[in-house]
DNA sequence: TATTATACTTACCGGTAGGTAAATAAAACT
DNA sequence: AGTTTTATTTACCTACCGGTAAGTATAATA
């Protein structure tokens, strides 16, 4: 194989994968309904009929995105494993990693919130409740067990939780929502840690780390 | 003007309401591109050009029903009148009434939160950034003072309002998009009020009112 | 009653939506 | 080299999109 013909593989990405990024960026530019399958294709530098050949439709490609986002956030979510330390600091430990893995994937997850908040819009159903779930479950759980071993007081376990993840999760969509976000991951930390600082049991109340 | 002629007016709805409500309604449950003019006026019983008629356009029609929107959230904000009573008591009720407000009014709310996450979708660009702004700004107002009269510990008032506002937002948020909600208005004032005590001075600890 | 204004209709417009058939080019295999 | 498979093209399809012209019906006014 000759060196001009090697380098014309290296700097043509393959087909699939253009098409896939040019339809996530379109989808989160514009919304599913309002892009067409015309303007995919000429964003990708292909013709119609291929986008047919690689994903059978409009609808497959956005499938496929989707189940793109998906597995993305179930990995991330995994990878969330519980540190060593206190409650407080795993909380901590978790929601930043959270909103890191989060501000590293924005038109994934701002595809992901508008699907959640915006209504179908002609495309197919796709659960993302799943994701907040799973979330409220896992702090929960860490908040759970900082009440029962003393950490916190005996506060509403709920209601704790609400509040933290209701802290973190307006936070993040101000990184997906504003050009410039008014507070990041700085400001999380210390109201995400202002929170727990409230709910410490007397004595074991702790500072930021 | 006989009895028959009169019953027929007073039954039939003006085209224009009917075209509004219609129109909020599919706007909300399928989007702004994905709802045609065609289906618009099939719901509200009429013709197409009537639509043009009264709105001039697609467009016409939406910023219509924005403007509205836009109204209603104006005038709900400004009906949050500072009632008397400590910074706490003043916070509690004051997104108590945001919240109560805002369930009376799902539909408009929806969409509002769906055009401020999501694509434009090809429609007109609607601020609604404002509105959270200015929640933000009311809530930052009522921790200051708060902080500054001795009712709350030296905490940093943007983490304590980001808080607040997250909490109440995240909640809130639980209406708008699920069949049934977790959690409602009286988890609401838990969590608000879990925050607050955490956030009291020692001396003026207070619990749920 | 005739005229004007308002409200509404039918039929139509040019353009575009998602998708496809047939043909061709390129790559892989025998 | 010939054949098969894979990838891509050109040209086309039906249905639908937002919007409009011309006409008609109704209500109000002079």
């Amino acid at each position: 194989m000759d060196k001009v013909r090697q380098q014309m593989i290296q700097d043509n990405p393959a087909v699939r994968e253009r098409l896939l990024g040019e339809a996530l960026r379109l989808f989160t530019e514009k919304g599913y309904a309002s892009t067409s399958v015309r303007e995919l294709v000429e964003s990708a530098g292909v013709t119609k009929p291929v986008l047919y050949y690689y994903f059978g439709s409009k609808e497959g490609l956005y499938l496929e995105i989707m189940n793109g986002i998906s597995g993305l956030l179930d990995q991330r979510i995994n990878e969330l494993q519980q540190a060593g330390g206190t409650v407080r600091q795993r909380l901590l430990d978790f929601f930043s990693r959270l909103f890191v893995g989060a501000r590293e994937n924005i038109p994934a997850v701002r595809l992901a919130y508008a699907i959640y908040y915006g209504p179908p819009q002609g495309a197919p159903f796709i659960d993302f409740n799943r994701f907040f779930d799973t979330i409220l479950v896992m702090v929960g759980t860490l908040v759970a067990e900082g009440v029962q071993n003393g950490e916190f007081r005996q506060v509403d376990r709920s209601a704790l939780a609400w509040a933290l993840v209701g802290c973190h999760s307006t936070i993040m969509e101000e990184q997906i929502c504003r050009q410039t976000p008014r507070i990041g991951h700085d400001g999380l930390l210390s109201a995400i840690g202002l929170i727990l600082d409230g709910a410490a049991a007397k004595n074991s109340a702790k500072e930021l780390p």
